[in-house]
DNA sequence: TTGAAAGCGGTACCAA
DNA sequence: TTGGTACCGCTTTCAA
């Protein structure tokens, strides 16, 4: 590492204690004036910056908060929570750590020890497993926040997103124009995100005296393919309902695809609703309609958690849930009178 | 901060020195087998981590790296970048404070402050403007590597992308298909990158004895907008070309779905390359012919240079330039026999 | 108004 | 084989 000036450095320029300098950089009343000036003069022209790691040893506490997620970007979102994470921590003069774990249990417990060992003051972590035993242990007493669609709603501290409600909203909206059939599109294997959107719809729908109509593809994970593979078996297995609902926005855009390979309209034949809100400006012809999941909130809110627990302070609220709201755009429209079939 | 137990609690339990259980975690030769085990057993049970901040505090060495980058996401492809950064530094048991600026100057110059504080040992930096003297200032004799467009190539440290060359591949590419009239969508205002690939575009036409055709948008970001804006301009304009080369890969989408608005086929009556190679997945129905940005790469070498400068090698590349490289999908084609007009 | 001493958690050096 | 001492850069306390 190259040579940084110090206090004492300051200190011997200035013909003064680098406890002096200390005092006077940091505004001090026992400091007389134009020694400050003097000192904060010199300081400026070596380019002074406190070592802050130093500092926090011996005020034992931490200028850095860390975050361990999947994978930035590739439909993960995580992208836009860390932007928000950023800017929340940034505000209160912290650093972020983050890590990507590529979906490893391995990483994802380094990259804890080592933030650990970095002196954070707390994670967020999103882990790519529901079982986060490993990363307990890793982080020993320092608190760890959770997020993502893994997260087990009874741990400690978590930040959460309602995907239950999910369901009621999508199926309010769609029954609100009239539609009576209506398909839910998802993708396997199940995990908590998809089972709280299946289950959500089955119940909005039963309490409308409507038949819940799932269709899980196979796909893995959350990719337009899939969106359009649900189509095409929904094309095989016989009439059309008059409106669908994707368990995410980049399902929504391949069932959109596939429909309009077939002549469809949107949403003149078939109503369609996504969820997430990310990708809608990849459609500008389309305008999804979706479930805006509150990203920027959750970003805050799980900085604010972080603070609270490094502060320890006496009232903190644990757990936050957050509900994605309905975005209306262009896809979805009045049933049609005649559905195909 | 919560409290994490220390060499000097291990010692006391031990009934050794803090010096001894120092070097018995360490597996000092001259420690008793026996008392290194015991002592690894107890530093077990605590859940013992060391605090690198005083390691390296004593050491004068770091554990660290920082990256800024405008924002994650958002059409960036810092998000691949980033990923490729923490695996690379991960191996090397390195931690990465990242921070967004929301492309503001100040915001950039804040996480440099923050994180040079935080004793990173180099930064990576893709800044939102070209005079980068305010990363300078904050940096002090911290190295900087810069990334992204933005990058003046006669930086000391940087990471490049030859986009000059991307003009080249891609005419190449489109001459071989017999195709003469092509045209380059670009979108303003323009800033390096750009005017490397319209540059290189215009001599690569020249080379061959075509005209270049360049249409460069007013939209002052790469969306799908822009895309879908520019063939609309070049539809009113008259005849259209047989080919097109876009900026970006969202151009090309918004252009492809343009076109397709207009009945057009792809690439049957005209071929459609684009840049980037970031978001083919979203159009699996197309595969779009484009000039892949090697951000693994890219990721690599800048953490490679980083721990060069870190470890003030004498040896060091303090540049490296990239050159995308093509890749062939379903969206290009042989030129049609009558072109559209 | 200034500075000497102590201590944060760790490591190196040298004496016991 | 072990531990005392000093020191990394900073801040707090207390004495000058």
């Amino acid at each position: 590492m190259t040579e940084r000036p110090t206090l004492k450095q300051i200190g011997r320029i200035a013909g003064l204690s680098h406890v002096a300098v200390s005092k006077a950089l940091r505004d001090a009343p026992d400091i007389s004036a134009a020694t400050k000036e003097r000192v904060k003069k010199i300081a400026d022209e070596l380019g002074y910056t406190p070592n802050l790691a130093a500092r926090n040893l011996y005020l034992r506490c931490t200028s850095s908060i860390g975050m361990v997620v999947p994978a930035m970007g590739e439909n993960t979102a995580y992208d836009l929570i860390f932007n928000e994470v950023s800017a929340a921590a940034a505000d209160l003069g912290f650093c972020v750590m983050l890590g990507s774990s590529h979906r490893s249990l391995q990483l994802e417990e380094q990259h804890c020890r080592m933030m650990v060992g970095n002196q954070v003051g707390a994670l967020i972590v999103a882990s790519c497993t529901s079982d986060v035993s490993h990363i307990k242990t890793a982080c020993g007493s320092t608190p760890v926040i959770f997020i993502g669609g893994k997260t087990d709603p009874e741990e400690p501290y978590a930040i959460l997103c309602d995907y239950h409600s999910s369901g009621e909203t999508a199926v309010a909206h769609l029954a609100s124009l009239g539609h009576r059939d209506i398909a839910l599109l998802t993708y396997g294997p199940e995990n908590r995100t998809i089972l709280q959107k299946e289950e959500g719809f089955a119940q909005a729908m039963e309490r409308r005296g409507l038949i819940p109509w799932i269709l899980r593809t196979g796909h893995a994970s959350n990719t337009v393919q899939a969106g359009m593979d649900a189509v095409e078996i929904l094309l095989a297995d016989g009439p059309l309902p008059t409106a669908l609902w994707c368990a995410s926005d980049y399902m929504a855009v391949g069932a959109m695809n596939a429909l309009k390979l077939r002549g469809l309209s949107i949403p003149g034949d078939i109503s369609v609703v996504g969820h997430d809100d990310l990708y809608f400006d990849l459609c500008p012809d389309i305008g999804l309609t979706t479930l805006h999941t509150p990203m920027t909130e959750i970003g805050k809110a799980a900085v604010a958690l972080a603070m609270d627990l490094i502060h320890s302070k006496e009232q903190i609220q644990p757990r936050q849930v957050f509900r994605p709201s309905l975005v209306v755009r262009n896809s979805t429209g009045p049933v049609r009178e005649q559905p195909y079939g």
